[in-house]
RNA sequence: GGGCGCGUAGCUCAGCGGGAGAGCACUCGCUUCACACGCGAGGGGUCGCUGGUUCAAUCCCAGCCGUGCCCACCA
C-alpha cells in the first residue's frame, strides 16, 4: 500500500540510478531504429545549475523521453564546455584569495590548476542535471577541450586558414583592459551611461584667433587625434578643408578633411579624429591617410605615445586632467550633459576600448551564406518562427569574427612563427617545422602563437565534433544531423549561427533540422534573476522541496512558444499538489484492487464510463502529440493535467465508486481494469514531464514491471472515441452539476437526500436515467429517481438539462422569495440572449452571406434559449402561487 | 535609429472571425471511508485606445498609447 503522499526525495535519486546503470539513457550506433538526436547545450564545466539550465534541460528531456518511448533510437548527446573566460576567471580569483596571480604562476602551471579545478568540481553540473532527471547518455560525455574535440578544433581551424577564411589581421578590435584579451562584438554590451559632450576650440593653423569647435565624449582620446572631418558640403567648414588645425595639448597637427561620416547636424558639425581608437574615426583615417597614433597600452593607461605629463594615467584620470588643461587655456567652450551608451565587456563589465592589436579573424560573410540559405529553404526551421527574422538580419549583415583571446584557458592557436615573422598554420608543431624546413631550405626555430580561441569556436564545431569528427565513426553517420537543437534565444547569435555555420562548412549539411528557442527565467515580477537583486532562485532547492517533478512540470507549463517563464514558487508549489493528486488517485486505484489486466482490450468495454473514459484518454493522447509535434510545452504539461484531475480523479473515479465498492461483479471487473488502463495511460503521457513519481507510480501499480521509460508511447486511432458513450456521461455530469448547484444555493444540507423527479424525459434521455442512475444518486446525493411525474409539485426547483425536466421538490427547505428573484434574473439574461440571436437572425446580411452551418447553429442556440425560458417562466409561476 | 514581442478576471497567462477560458487568489459550504497539497458551489472582464475590413472583430489591417527585449558607429 502506498503512503498517503509522495515524498520524492526518498525514490528520485534510487529511480535516476536504476535507469543510468540499466543502460537505459545510452544510443546504439548499430541500432536500427530510427535516430533522434538533441546536442545539449554544453554547460561551463565549473558552472552550477541554475534555473535557466533547469528550462532548458527540462524541455530537451521531455522531447528525448517521448521519442525514446515513440521507439526511437535516442541520443540525448551531453557534456560540458570549458568556456575559456569565465573558468580562467573563476580559478583566478580562487588564486586571488591566496595572493596568487596566474602570472606567478606561470602559463604551464596555471593550467595545471585550471584542470585540477576542473577534476574536482568539473561534476558539480552533471550531478546536477541527474538530480533534475535528464536522461542523457553519460557514457558519451564529452568536454570541449578533450583529445578529440581539440583535434577537430585544430582540423577546423587549419582547414579554415588553408581556403584563407581565416586570416590574421592588424584591426581596430575590442579589448577588454581589465581581462586583457580582445573580445567580439557579441561580447559587448552597450550600457546606458549619464556622460557628457564636452566642446572643445581648436586653433587653425596660420590664422591668429580662429576656432574651430569639436565636441567628443571621450576628451582622453585627443591625445591621439590626427585629424579634424566636416562634412564636404558644409558651408561653415568649406574654406577650412585641407587646412590644419592645432590639437592643444599634444602641439600635433590636425588636418581638416571633408567626409561624408561627419553630420552637420550633429554638434558643431566637425568632429576630430581619433584613428587609433575609434572604429568610425579608423575608417575615415583609413579614407583620408590620417596617422594613427596609438595611446593606450593594454590596461587602457596611457603610453609613451602621449606628452609626458599624462603618461601612465588611467584613461578616466586623463580625462579629467585634460577637461582641466583645456578650460585653463581658455578652449573649454561648453559641457553639455549627454545621456549615451558605452560599450562594455559582457564578462568584466569595463568600457572596452577600441584597440589596434594583431589577432586572428574568421571571414564569417562567406560561411554565412550557405546558412541562410539552408533557413531559406526550410532545411532548418526555427520555432518560434519569428526569431528567423531576427537570424537573417544578422547573419547578412553579419562581420569579421575575432576569435583569438589573450588568456591562457583554451586551444591554443595552431599557429607557429619563424623569428622573421612568417607564420605557419598546421595541425602540430611536427607539422609547422617540417613546413617552416621546407620554406626556409633549412631547420628553423617556431614559436607558437600565444593566443588561444574564443570558447565559441569549439562549441560551433559540438554537433559533430562530440560524434567524433574528424573520425568518421559510426556514431557520425548515424546521428548526425541532429534533429533538434534546444536553446535560449540568447546564444542564436553566439552559438546557433555559428553551428550552423561550421556544420555546413565541414559536414556539409545543416547540423540540425529545427531549432527551438525558449525564453528567459524571470522572477514571479518579470525581473530578471540575478545575484544583485537578490531575486535569484535555486532550482535545487525548489527540487529539494517539491521535487524535481514539480519543478519540471511547472517550467514545461510555463513554457510557451519561447516567451520569458515567470516563475513563482507559488507555481511549483501548486504542481507539487498535482503530484500528490496524482499519488492519491493510484492509491485509490491500489486500495480497490485496480489490476493491470493482460491482455485488456479498451476497444471492448461495454460499461458506459468505462468507454467514456478510454475516449477520454485517446482524445488527450492525440492533443498531447499535437502538442509534442507543434513544441507546444504547455500544451503538453496542462493537457495531462486537466485529464488526470478533472476527468480521471474528479469524475471518472467518482463515477465508478459505487461500483467499486459493491459487490464483485463482471461490472466492477471491468471498471477495475479500465480504471488500471487508464492510470497507466496517465503514467505514460505524462511520464517525459514527470519522470520520477511517474515511474514510482509505474512499478508500484505493477509487480516487477518492466520500466516505465522504455514502454510504448500511446498513440490510438480515433476510431477507438465512443461518442455516444462522451455524450452519455457528459450529460450526467451536467445533470449532477446543475443539482449541486441548487442545493448549493438553496442552502440544503450537504447530507440532506431528496428526491429528484423527472418529466418530459425523451429515450435518450431515460436510457441515461437508467444506465447512470447510481452514480447520479450518489454524487448528487438524491434519495430516489422518479421518472414517472407528469406534473410539477409546487415548489418544485426546476432545471432543464438537454430534453428532460429535472425537479427537486424542495419548497419546506428553500427561501420561496430568493428563489424567485434568481428565476426572474434567469429570465431576463435569456430575454437578452434571444433578443441577440433574433437580431441577428433577422439580418438579412447575416442569413445570405454567412455559411449555412452557422446560420443553422445560431438558430438552434436561439430555440434552446425559447425552450429553456419557458420552463422557467413555468417553475416562476409555481413559485408564485405558493 | 532599426527590428521583434507583449497589453484578455485581483495576479500569472492560454485562446481566437459567430457574445470569453485556465491556474492561483477571493467568497460560501463541506471531518463525503484516495487526497484539506483535498471536495463542492460561486463572484469577478466595455479582451489597451481610435479608426478600417467584414453580414459579424477580443481575434484580421492601420495608427496611437503603454511596456519589455534585441540590434546599431552617432561625435
Amino acid at each position: 500500500m502506498l503512503d498517503k503522499t509522495f515524498r520524492p526525495d526518498e525514490v528520485e535519486r534510487a529511480h535516476y540510478s536504476d535507469w543510468e546503470s540499466n543502460g537505459l539513457f545510452k544510443a546504439r550506433a548499430d541500432a536500427n531504429a530510427d535516430p533522434y538526436t538533441i546536442v545539449i547545450p554544453p554547460p561551463n564545466v565549473t558552472g552550477s545549475l541554475h534555473m535557466g539550465h533547469a528550462l532548458n534541460n527540462t524541455l530537451q528531456d521531455v522531447l528525448i523521453r517521448v521519442h525514446r518511448m515513440q521507439g526511437r533510437n535516442t541520443l540525448w548527446q551531453p557534456g560540458t564546455d570549458h568556456a575559456g573566460i569565465a573558468t580562467q576567471m573563476v580559478v583566478e580569483r580562487q588564486l586571488g584569495e591566496q595572493g596568487v596571480t596566474r602570472h606567478d604562476l606561470g602559463r604551464d602551471a596555471f593550467i595545471d590548476k585550471v584542470w585540477d579545478w576542473k577534476a574536482e568540481s568539473g561534476g558539480t553540473i552533471t550531478r546536477q542535471l541527474r538530480r533534475l532527471g535528464a536522461s542523457c547518455d553519460w557514457s558519451r560525455e564529452r568536454f570541449t577541450m578533450d583529445d578529440g574535440l581539440s583535434d577537430a578544433v585544430k582540423k577546423v581551424f587549419v582547414a579554415l586558414h588553408k581556403k584563407g577564411l581565416i586570416y590574421r589581421d592588424k584591426r581596430l578590435v575590442n579589448w577588454d583592459p581589465k581581462l586583457h584579451t580582445a573580445i567580439s562584438d557579441l561580447e559587448v554590451e552597450q550600457r546606458e551611461v549619464a556622460g557628457k559632450l564636452w566642446h572643445f576650440r581648436y586653433p587653425i593653423e596660420g590664422r591668429e584667433g580662429e576656432f574651430i569647435t569639436v565636441a567628443t565624449t571621450r576628451p582622453e582620446t585627443m591625445l591621439g587625434d590626427t585629424g579634424v572631418a566636416v562634412h564636404p558640403e558644409d558651408e561653415r567648414y568649406l574654406s577650412l578643408i585641407g587646412k590644419y588645425c592645432i590639437q592643444p595639448i599634444t602641439g600635433q597637427r590636425l588636418l581638416i578633411v571633408g567626409d561624408d561620416y561627419a553630420d552637420p547636424e550633429q554638434g558643431s558639425g566637425a568632429v576630430k579624429m581619433t584613428p587609433a581608437h575609434d572604429f568610425n574615426d579608423f575608417d575615415v583615417g583609413k579614407r583620408h591617410d590620417l596617422e594613427m597614433i596609438n595611446i593606450f597600452d593594454a590596461d587602457a593607461h596611457v603610453n609613451e605615445n602621449a606628452p609626458e605629463a599624462y603618461q601612465g594615467l588611467d584613461r578616466f584620470v586623463a580625462r579629467d586632467r585634460i577637461v582641466a588643461q583645456m578650460d585653463e587655456l581658455g578652449l573649454l567652450e561648453k559641457i553639455d550633459e549627454h545621456p549615451h551608451t558605452v560599450p562594455h565587456g559582457d564578462r568584466s563589465g569595463v568600457p572596452v576600448e577600441p584597440w589596434l592589436t594583431d589577432q586572428w579573424f574568421v571571414n564569417a560573410e562567406v560561411l554565412a551564406k550557405p546558412a541562410i540559405e539552408a533557413v531559406e529553404q526550410g532545411r532548418t526551421k526555427i520555432v518560434p518562427k519569428q526569431w528567423e527574422a531576427t537570424y537573417y538580419d544578422w547573419m547578412r549583415n553579419i562581420q569579421p569574427w575575432c576569435i583569438s583571446r589573450q588568456i591562457w584557458w583554451g586551444h591554443r592557436i595552431p599557429a607557429w612563427y619563424a623569428e622573421d615573422g612568417t607564420i605557419f598554420v598546421e595541425e602540430t608543431e611536427e607539422a609547422a617545422l617540417k613546413a617552416a624546413a621546407a620554406h626556409f631550405g633549412r631547420d628553423v626555430k617556431l614559436s607558437q602563437d600565444s593566443d588561444v580561441l574564443d570558447t565559441w569556436f569549439s562549441s560551433a564545431l559540438w554537433p559533430f565534433s562530440t560524434l567524433g569528427w574528424p573520425e568518421q565513426t559510426p556514431e557520425l553517420e548515424r546521428f548526425y544531423p541532429t534533429d533538434v537543437l534546444v536553446t535560449g534565444f540568447d546564444i542564436l547569435f553566439f552559438w546557433v549561427a555559428r553551428m550552423m555555420m561550421m556544420g555546413i562548412e565541414f559536414m556539409g549539411t545543416e547540423p540540425f533540422h529545427t531549432v527551438y528557442l525558449h525564453g528567459l527565467v524571470r522572477d514571479e515580477n518579470g525581473q530578471k534573476m540575478s545575484k544583485s537583486k537578490g531575486n535569484v532562485i535555486d532550482p535545487l532547492s525548489l527540487i529539494d522541496k517539491y521535487g524535481a517533478d514539480a519543478l519540471r512540470f511547472t517550467l514545461c507549463t510555463m513554457e510557451v512558444q519561447g516567451r520569458d517563464v515567470k516563475l513563482s514558487e507559488k507555481r511549483v508549489e501548486g504542481y507539487r499538489n498535482f503530484s500528490t493528486k496524482l499519488w492519491n488517485a493510484a492509491r485509490f486505484c491500489q486500495m480497490n484492487e485496480c489490476r493491470n489486466v493482460e491482455g485488456f482490450r479498451p476497444a471492448a468495454v461495454t460499461q458506459t464510463v468505462n468507454g467514456w473514459i478510454i475516449s477520454e484518454v485517446v482524445r488527450t493522447a492525440a492533443q498531447v502529440n499535437r502538442a509534442v509535434a507543434a513544441y507546444r510545452f504547455n500544451d503538453i504539461a496542462d493537457t495531462v493535467y486537466h485529464f488526470a484531475w478533472h476527468n480521471f480523479c474528479d469524475w471518472y473515479l467518482e463515477l465508478i465508486k459505487p461500483v467499486l465498492q459493491g459487490e464483485d461483479s463482471p461490472e466492477k471487473a471491468e471498471c477495475q481494469a479500465t480504471a488500471a488502463w487508464a492510470l497507466d495511460q496517465i503514467l505514460l503521457l505524462l511520464h517525459p514531464v514527470m519522470p520520477f513519481i511517474t515511474s514510482e507510480l509505474w512499478s508500484s501499480m505493477g509487480e516487477g514491471r518492466e520500466a516505465l521509460m522504455s514502454q510504448q508511447w500511446p498513440e490510438y486511432p480515433d476510431s477507438m472515441v465512443d461518442s455516444t458513450a462522451i455524450d452519455d456521461v457528459e450529460w450526467v455530469i451536467r445533470v449532477i452539476s446543475a443539482i449541486r448547484g441548487v442545493r448549493s444555493e438553496m442552502n440544503i444540507k450537504p447530507g440532506a437526500k431528496i428526491p429528484l423527479l423527472v418529466k418530459d424525459a425523451s429515450e435518450t434521455s431515460l436510457r441515461r436515467l437508467e444506465q447512470l442512475a447510481e452514480p447520479l444518486q450518489r454524487l448528487a446525493r438524491l434519495e430516489s429517481v422518479d421518472t414517472s411525474v407528469t406534473e410539477a409539485p409546487q415548489g418544485a426547483v426546476q432545471q432543464v438539462v438537454d430534453e428532460a425536466t429535472y425537479m427537486l421538490p424542495v419548497a419546506e427547505v428553500i427561501d420561496i422569495s430568493e428563489e424567485k428573484s434568481r428565476l426572474e434574473k434567469e429570465i431576463s439574461r435569456l430575454d437578452g440572449e434571444i433578443d441577440r440571436f433574433d437580431k441577428k437572425l433577422n439580418n438579412e446580411n447575416f442569413t445570405s452571406r454567412a455559411p449555412a452551418e452557422v446560420v443553422a447553429e445560431q438558430q438552434a442556440k436561439r430555440e434552446a434559449a425559447v425552450v429553456q425560458r419557458e420552463k422557467v417562466e413555468e417553475a416562476l409561476g409555481r413559485i408564485t402561487e405558493l
